[in-house]
DNA sequence: GATATAAATTAGGCAAGCCTAAATAATTTC
DNA sequence: GAAATTATTTAGGCTTGCCTAATTTATATC
């Protein structure tokens, strides 16, 4: 087993990897809440372990292993976040914080348990995708409500969990994962988006709008 | 929050303190398969923090805070015990090692929905009593098998979780708390005891029959 | 009551992971 | 392309909790 800590920067990276071309020292800095000097030194070691690929000044990349534990690590995350809400009826901006500490304390007898009671499912509350076992992720191809035009039909399939806030204010919509819905209008200079999804009108800011991730219909 | 070290120290403490009249920093160095020397560093710790009373040389025990914690830490321990047993189907010999590991990580709120969820429990899988939120513990007095005679019965109250393999043994045998049984003899000289319960007979070793603890009735 | 043994403490170290401050490398700007 | 700015690394420290080895205190024995 690995410490916490080396769980949780293989995790950043690989989280951040998805987003971003490059992962810098200072990228991970401010992901992390930890100085740059700090990060140096952990990816010393992580390149040390050969769990990631680290050229002094020109960023991080995970290892064939280094990813595996990093996709480990956002399995345990993802099935404890949908057991804390199915299960026990912890409220969707919240099961984030939890897994975070839960998910480097669960056993592999566990997880395999959890897995089974939940039928082996293949995403979080949030919609984002349950890696499987074997270390592969299906990565399906959404986009942003953003890009959408008056009259387009999705379903919502993802939405970011970074702030609690604005699940808060997606559940109070009920703008859940899997809710199907219709572009009634789209204003322009990134203006607000009006959808109809269970018979009522809603009007999302663009920002919000850039939060939620769909299948086309 | 206090460090890891720092509750596992007091629930230490709180347990070795149930059995022993005397404390003493060699005792815990066993219990926490720990040195000495570094159990003393720790109640020099403990001390300082207010968590302890400790004299060197002289033993320790807990103060009223000390002991407050060391309860929640047992009151975790013991809720997620039966949690995993109850909910996730994990065996009763194997729920001890995973709630080591879990009860560190509980929140109060999750505390409180798995308490809710299990119907606000008073027993652990092995019956040992689940302290309450506000600090208190019902501690029934309880006799180990051993001292009963020949045609008394009773109640399987609580078992030792010290030791897996004997849990796995009482396991096969069905012998889990509250299983009633009668004594059909006890042989002298610490010799084996038979017992009749959910009517087949049953023949325990006087170690064994140590670690079981019983009401009588 | 002197000596041997057992128990506990002190002293000094180590590994993780974090920090701040100082130095160096990379990049941008004029 | 030199200077200024930004990004990163190095150096040195701190805390936690553990270790071993040496010393000290307490206890048991003759």
């Amino acid at each position: 087993m690995h410490t916490q800590a080396v769980e949780d920067y293989l995790k950043a990276i690989y989280k951040l990897a998805e987003r971003k071309s490059k992962v810098t020292t200072s990228l991970l800095a401010e992901f992390l809440d930890v100085t740059p000097a700090s990060v140096t030194g952990m990816l010393k070691k992580l390149k040390e372990i050969n769990l990631a690929a680290y050229e002094p000044y020109k960023g991080v990349s995970l290892t064939e292993s280094g990813q595996k534990i990093a996709l480990e690590v956002i399995r345990h995350h993802r099935l404890v976040e949908l057991y804390l809400a199915e299960a026990l009826n912890v409220p969707w901006d919240k099961v984030h914080e939890e897994a975070e500490k839960w998910e480097h304390v669960l056993s592999e007898d566990l997880e395999d348990r959890i897995d089974t009671i939940l039928g082996h499912p293949t995403a979080d509350p949030h919609g984002a995708p349950i890696p499987n076992r074997d270390g592969t992720v299906a990565m399906p191809a959404l986009s942003p409500l953003t890009v959408l035009e008056a009259g387009q039909t999705g379903i919502i399939a993802e939405v970011s969990d970074h702030d609690s806030a604005l699940l808060r204010y997606l559940g109070e919509m009920n703008l859940y994962p899997e809710t199907e819905f219709t572009v009634l209008d789209i204003a322009p200079f990134n203006g607000p988006i009006t959808i109809r999804s269970e018979n009522s009108e809603k009007i999302l800011g663009s920002e919000v709008a850039g939060y939620i991730f769909v299948r086309l219909t």
